[in-house]
DNA sequence: TGCATAATACTATGTAGCTAATACTATGCA
DNA sequence: TGCATAGTATTAGCTACATAGTATTATGCA
């Protein structure tokens, strides 16, 4: 059948998407930026992360412009954009779209302690959040 | 570097997923059964699904038992606890750990609209929040 | 000016998932 | 008893991701 697959930024894998997230951290950055950013016990080689970045260009994730003869690579998005797409991915394929559904899950989480249901509370009890603005980032 | 990838029951896909929530649906179910379950629009092929439940009991999260000649697939884990972990996933690799970076984001999809967010805080209040038994499910 | 080297480009290997065709096998019925 | 068939097993091709070696290229300095 020759599936097409969607170009989801879900699709992300794990090592994309630390690479994506240093990238928005560092809002610009060459591949040994990337690196740098890697605790060495765990450091993908240069030509690995290099790739990556090429990915995630090719999935419109990012650009780079020359600065020389070095690639300065920068997010095209905001990481806060993919971890909500990231995350409405999830809700829909997990958790059939429903947000109460997955809060339901969130809430069974252990690392949900009481302490942090009472956070939870607090952040919806903002009353921004009636208003469609943004409190922090 | 021959990467040894680890069992996470997240590295699922979409299929799996799907096929894992119809078995866990069912209670147990032959591949036919499994069929069944598709929309036939996009209902997969006899031996894809009978691959993807030996995918699924190839990691452990699902078994079989012989009835005549029939394969009988049943969950070895609850489909809440995978949601679980698939939500736990993602809650460490996208959002730090952080259940509130979570619910920030949460917050922000269009899906959670105010009279949503009225149901969240009511899931929220509810007292049995801080004893650890089951609500519904 | 020519070479060391730093940077990118190309190529390749391995795994997991999706998909399914085809091969095999057991068994119930003619 | 032998074959159609219903099932399972085997095999295979494709995509995406992770990983990285090697090839190429440009350039600054000797």
């Amino acid at each position: 059948m020759t599936e097409v697959r969607s170009n989801r930024i879900t699709e992300m894998g794990e090592l994309q998407l630390e690479v994506f997230e240093t990238l928005a951290e560092l809002g610009e950055a060459t591949v040994y930026d990337v690196l740098a950013a890697f605790p060495e016990e765990r450091r993908p080689k240069y030509t690995t992360v290099l790739t990556v970045l090429r990915a995630l260009e090719e999935k419109g994730l990012a650009t780079h412009r020359r600065e020389g003869r070095t690639y300065v690579f920068a997010p095209v998005v905001s990481d806060r954009e993919v971890r909500g797409q990231l995350l409405g991915d999830v809700m829909q394929r997990v958790f059939g779209g429903s947000p109460k559904r997955l809060m339901a899950a969130l809430l069974d989480d252990e690392a949900v302690t009481p302490d942090v249901v009472r956070e939870l509370r607090a952040l919806l009890a903002e009353p921004e959040r009636d208003a469609d603005d943004d409190v922090d980032r």
